[in-house]
Formats: structure tokens, sequence, C-alpha cells
DNA sequence: TACAGGTGATGCATTTTTTGCATCATTTAT
DNA sequence: ATAAATGATGCAAAAAATGCATCACCTGTA
């Protein structure tokens, strides 16, 4: 998109902060940048970076222009998305931000049942938690987020809710896999891999906690849910996961590669909710739409009672 | 703005429907022009344009394009705007559309109250009636839309809106100028001057005479409110008006230029409804907005008891 | 305090892109 | 049939973008 370059070259200056940086990005020399930086400036009227020794930064005519520009390639390829929709492939690319409870299993499985029909559309994939989750969707650097409780920003548009009680996961030969029902005094003295403070799951444990006035035996806390499922074949260690974020069957007390769920009891600790939802006001691209239809209809299809739309 | 240009050749090649016609008022060759085209439809990855042996026209791909690209400007506009606003200066253009009744006193009067204050901002009116004007804000021709009467587009946001009863206007020597209010029979083989049948008031009057079962002695119809100003000042025919479309005070009762204005009973026509909005979703530029803001007080000051928000 | 290593800006030659002219192939209206 | 439109294309000239070498400046460090 040759008529989109100077914007592109503004935009990677801003990100790098500096302009021989995003020169070497970009692959050209920062003399062409400079000049496309100078040439724009010249006919805004008015500078939109501060010079500094150690490279540049926005001033407030620069955020907004920046702004402009980014809301000005969602568009761009929205209208892509919508043109290659109307030439019968769909082509498009899909920019998902999520917390780490999706991406093992959740996320995976969706994206392979939409690849399957549309090969053509591409995915990113970033893991970040609540806030900064909602800060990507402001700066236009995402077009879907799945977060777990808080939403904290009124730009967050809920398109659907899914209610999620949090499970103990464990070995199948761990002493307590013979309960139906967890109660957080069960788990006194036992110990557990705790996710980190930023996670939904971990302030819905401590809500449960604080209040009946329990502390647990927290030998690792961590933001990888990889380790942890590892971690818990080997150890007879408790951790914690929301339906969400296990594997299929594993809410029904099945167990899978030797792991097995249980429910907390929510007299405990209380449900969750999965918001899946974009930024307010925005149109999303055809693929970026027609992929969290998906994202419900999976939901609807593993949790058809706690789906809200 | 240089990275605008192609976006910008490719609109008015769309509003000419003709590559050499275009050419010619952008003031370039059709080489150059046809090229600029061919190259954008290469970088889409298919065609904008059908070419027909009379010039071209836009396919399903180029209306949505074009579409976007206008999305395009009116928010380079916006940010422009912004831009100026945050240097001090309010520069700007203000696109109106609006039907004949405010273009005689009440839009040159708030025009000439921004521009005392801000005269680096220039205007765009249009005449057009209720649903063409909502057409141009659609296309983003426009700015903002004063409407009397019906609203068609939910896509139409009214900000404000006046109630404003149909007045009866004629030479102060008029046998009728002595009524203080004047009734649908009183006007039966009286010459009446009547609005074309697009106009809101015209439209209010059909309901009122359908109703009654009265016909008007109709001497002439026109869509020129100066037509008829004028024309009333040289033979004793009665025109029709509303209060937004009159001179200040005439209201009252006073004559103005040998004028005087008469209410029409509300019993016989129903009072109409003027609206001021924009397009539903649009963030308005600075100076457009501020404009908008400026039309309401005004309107509060003329008409305090008649204003709506 | 001097200096090394970083930054963005600028003059000039080179390369790339855009433009204009002349012309072609088609289609439409007369 | 013919004249007058239309958009497309090869080629040379004009304009714009780029890269190199270098400048002026700031900052942290020895």
């Amino acid at each position: 998109m040759r008529f989109m370059t100077s914007l592109r070259f503004i935009d990677a200056v801003a990100r790098e902060k500096s302009i021989r940086k995003a020169a070497e990005k970009l692959a050209i020399t920062s003399t062409a940048l400079n000049r496309r930086i100078l040439q724009v400036e010249d006919e805004i009227g008015q500078p939109l970076f501060e010079r500094l020794a150690s490279g540049v930064r926005l001033n407030t005519a620069g955020e907004i222009f920046v702004q402009h520009i980014r809301a000005q390639q969602a568009d761009l390829a929205r209208v892509q998305s919508q043109l290659a929709d109307l030439s019968g492939v769909r082509r498009g690319h899909v920019r998902v931000t999520s917390g780490s409870e999706t991406l093992r299993h959740f996320l995976p499985d969706v994206i392979a049942r939409y690849r399957a029909e549309h090969n053509a559309v591409t995915f990113d994939i970033s893991r970040q938690h609540g806030e900064a989750a909602e800060a990507a969707l402001g700066s236009l650097e995402a077009d879907l987020a799945l977060i777990f409780e808080p939403i904290r920003s009124s730009d967050f548009q809920t398109i659907a809710t899914a209610r999620q009680a949090v499970y103990c996961c464990m070995a199948e030969t761990h002493d307590l896999a013979g309960l139906d029902v967890i109660r957080l005094h069960h788990l006194i003295d036992i110990p557990v891999i705790m996710p980190t403070s930023q996670s939904g799951v971990r302030q819905l444990l401590n809500v449960g906690l604080m209040r009946r006035e329990i502390n647990l035996a927290m030998m690792l806390e961590t933001d990888s849910e990889e380790f942890t499922q590892n971690y818990l074949q080997n150890e007879k260690v408790v951790g914690f996961q929301i339906p969400i974020g296990l594997a299929k069957y594993m809410t029904e007390g099945r167990s899978v590669n030797g792991l097995i769920a249980r429910p907390l009891d929510t007299q405990d600790i209380p449900q969750g909710t999965m918001h899946i939802g974009h930024l307010r006001g925005r149109v999303l691209p055809v693929a970026a739409a027609k992929f969290m239809d998906l994202i419900i209809t999976e939901l609807r299809e593993r949790f058809p009672k706690d789906l809200d739309q």
C-alpha cells in the first residue's frame, strides 16, 4: 500500500522512539526516514515529535496524529478484509489478545476450527493480562480480547460473557482427587501453585481466602500455565484453573494425561466471568468478526448454561 | 497532504465518473491519473472501477473503498482541526447542509457571530431538502444538517430540536394583517404562494388542508424563499414561513421591510420540528462541533421555550 | 573537563517514481 | 460510415525519494 508508507513510517518512529532505530527496522536509511517525517510535519504545519538527544518523542499533536494513523490502518484492514470476502476467499488477519487461561486449549481449538474453513486468514495471539489487553485494543494493536475478570475501561465493549468456576488441578493420584467438590479448608497445609496476582483466577482466590481467613501453603507463584500443568505431573501439589483453560472433558471428572480437575465449592470461591469483546465503536474486519462468532459458538457448545450474550 | 493524493484522486474519479474529466479538474494529465488508479487497483489486488465506453463507474469493491476514503478524509479533517485548536488558532472548515428556511436570516447570523471570534474557519453551505441532506451526511459531504421535519434515516443523530409553528407572511397592508392568529378558513379565496412539496412547511400545510378539506388558491409554487419574500412586497398574496426563516422580531408582530407575519392557528396546522444533527457515530472536527454549539445557543436565545436537547 | 558514542539534520549525487506526449484500440453518437 | 469520445500503453523528460558523507548537538563516562 504505497499511499500508507509515510503514515506507516511515522507509526514506526513513534513506537521505536528513534528515527535511526525505526529506519533499521524498516530497512531504509535514517536520512530517508527523517526526510519523510520532516515532510509530513511540514504538510501538517507543526511538528509531531520532540527531538531529544536520545531520540524522539511524540508531542501532543503527534499523539493525536498517530492515533489517527492507527485508526486509519485498522479501518484499511477492515476494508481489505471486506474486499477479500466479496471476491470469494476469506483473507485477513485477526489479532487476539488474551490472558493465559485460553492459550493452552481453547484458542488453539477455535483457531484450528476456523482455519479449517478459511486458511487464508492469519492470526496474531498476544498474551496480556486485563489492563494491558484493554490498552492493546485502545491502541488498535489488537482486534479482540478475551479477559477473565474485571473490566476496567468503559471503552471495552463486551459481546459475550461466560461464567467460570475455579477448579483445582492435580495428579489423579493426589489425596484430594477422590473429592467431588473441594472446600477451601481441604487445601490447608497442601502445597499449591498460585497464578500471579495480575491473573483473574488469583484475584478470585484472594477474595475467598481473605473471607475465610485461610492461608495456603504457596510453594510457587507463576504466570505460566504450561509450567503449572507440567509440574503437577511431577509432584503432588494443587494448581488452579478455570474450565476454559482445561482440556475438554476434564470438568466432567475425567483425567487427562494423569491430571484431574475438581471444582472449588462456590461458597468458598465465587465464580468469575470471562469477557469476550472489542474496542467500543470499532467496526471489525470481516475475518475478526467471524472469528468472534466462532469463539461464541465454541463457548456455547462448551458452556451452554454459563454463556451470556 | 502528499500521502492523500492517490486517495483524493480516486475520490475525484468516482465523482466525475470519468478519468479524463477528473484529470482536468485535478489539473494533471489523464495518463498520470490513469496510472495512479491502475497502481492502487494493483495494490488492492482487484479493480475498483468498471471501464465503460463512456467513462468509468465504481464496482462493488470501489464503493466500499471510496466509502473508506471519505471516512478517512473526514477523520483527517477532524484531526487537523483538533491540531489547529491546540496550537491556539481555531482553523477548520465546516460543511453545513440545510433546507432553505434557515438560509435567509438564521445561518448568516450564526456564521457571522462565529466568524467574529474565529475568522480562520471557513464554511460550505449547501441547500438541500430532508432526504438529500441526510444523504450528504452519509457520504461525508457535510458535517452538520438542519432539517425541518421528518427525519428518515436512523443514521441521523439529532442533537437538538426546535418546535416551529407555521406563519403566514404578507404585506402589512394585506386584509389579513390585522388578525392576531390566522385560521385556515381565512385563507379561502386568498391567493397564496406555496413552498414546493419537498419542503417540510408544505408537508405540514398539506396535513392541515387535507384534514379541514380546504383548497387554497395557489397562485405560485416555488422553492425560493427569496422570491417569495420579494414577491409579497409587490402583490397582496400570502406566503408561508417558520420563525427561523423570519427576520428577528417578526414573530412578535413587528413589520420588517413592509412585511408582517401572523401565526396560523395550531388547531389547523400542527407545529413542525427543526432538527439539528450529524451522522451517527461521527466525531466532528472541533470547528464543526463548536459551530453546532453556537447554533444551539442561538436557537435557545431565539426560541427559549421550544428548544429541546 | 575532555571525549566517545549516541542523536537528528542537511548538501549533493544517484536512483526510482511520476508525469506528459504521442498514439492505439474501442465504443458511442451522429 | 464517420467523428468524437473513452481508457490503456511505450517512451522520454521531470520530479521525488533515497543513500552517502558529514555536521551540529547532547549525554553519560573516564
